[in-house]
DNA sequence: CAATCATTCAAGAGAATACTTGAATGGTCA
DNA sequence: TGACCATTCAAGTATTCTCTTGAATGATTG
């Protein structure tokens, strides 16, 4: 008895464990966390997390056997994407269990970001409070396909790489705040550097859709799955 | 530029699968679940894990590298515990993502719990309104140590090797509650059988501690960081 | 001061993991 | 049908993990 004892927790924390080692890999997680913003093709998350193409392929497959995601054949590519938001708030608690308890986040992140001349992010609480307000113009620079799959609601789209080209479909009067996939995402940091350039009055939200929508705002379109 | 993006994000996630990491080996998360009821020693651990005791003591640096337990020498004893009682949400969430997620986690379960004898919990929403309310004698099986550490507001607390010694202590008049470790935890499994036996109206409650605190329960000594 | 005890260290065997390369699969589209 | 394409498979190598064993550490206790 105490032996199938022993042997039912040991089955029991293996199960647990196919979680845990699904996590324990840098890739993985990266490709997990593009997976929060939408889905997307094999080839697609390869590029962005710069591994080839069988290796990425490799690593969703073990992601897909700890059933963290699901793929989808469509037309000639295979689109994978999380199985569940859980997954995605699973991947949060991680980052926030990293941040808060490791040191080094901070220090491998405040060195990228000061050499790339970002401002700290001040007043974050009273940022949050102006978008809530709707004082502000709030616009999404991701790529438009991820914006497509869910962004906030009420954002404007513009890729930062066509900023320059639409500046002026942005309201002069108004503040910006810029987002994009979260505070280790260097893509708001440079719309607001363009935008200052240009005069406007411009600012940086660290929230990623996922997490706005964890702190209980609303997104669109509103059945997106993440 | 691009190449320094590329070293910032292996950096980032690197840091970020330290956790993941940490997390999986099954033995080292039966280790943290063993830690969310409380502080122990190493040979304590190893014993309640059936580890060697250099082994446990291996594991338990790999966690506390990954800054996911502290250890701090209590007389000729190292005592360890959990360095935040956001690890312990983390356990929890992890599990509960296997058990959403992974059929087999069920599987491996009911086949145990049924080979014991338990019966399904049944109506678990209505016991814990009847726990809440105070209707019940709220039972912590769970050795004295941990019910010291911690346990729910208003609990009993008689260990299950002690229950059949102790029973008179229970009022004959009301339906009694045990409590465990948890869900996956046979001590609660054991005593309720017991109880049963004696012609007391017993149920067992599935949450632990933790669980009853993350749902936001009341939990005893106040102060108590888990 | 020596003995004892809990814990940690060190080294080694065996298993599991990550990445690469090149071929195979199984669609789609001309 | 045949060429092409995205993805997966398979095999090999280098690396990293896990667990064991036996010795070392370092504090407490008689």
């Amino acid at each position: 008895m105490t032996t199938a004892h022993r042997q039912f927790k040991d089955a029991l924390y293996e199960q647990f464990a196919r979680v845990g080692k699904a996590l324990a890999a840098p890739r993985r997680l990266e490709l997990l966390d593009l997976l929060c913003q939408g889905p997307r093709t094999v080839e697609a998350l390869a590029n962005e997390a710069s591994l080839s193409v069988a290796n990425a392929s490799q690593h969703l497959q073990t992601l897909r056997a700890a059933r963290l995601v699901e793929a989808e054949k469509k037309g000639s590519y295979v689109e994978y994407r999380l199985a569940d938001e859980e997954v995605c708030r699973m991947f949060l608690a991680l980052r926030g269990l990293a941040e808060h308890r490791l040191a080094e986040v901070e220090q491998v992140s405040r060195a990228y970001f000061a050499s790339r001349g970002a401002m700290e992010p001040v007043g974050a609480e009273e940022l949050l409070r102006r978008v809530k307000a709707g004082e502000v113009t709030l616009l999404d620079v991701r790529p438009a396909e991820e914006y497509r799959a869910a962004h906030i609601a009420g954002a404007l789209s513009i890729p930062v790489g066509e900023l320059k080209a639409r500046i002026r479909e942005l309201p002069a009067d108004r503040d910006v705040v810029a987002y994009c996939r979260g505070p280790y995402c260097v893509m708001a940091v440079e719309a607001v550097a363009l935008l200052r350039k240009r005069g406007l009055r411009a600012h940086r939200m660290e929230l990623s859709v996922a997490e706005w929508r964890a702190r209980g705002g609303r997104i669109e379109p509103k059945g997106a799955a993440r």
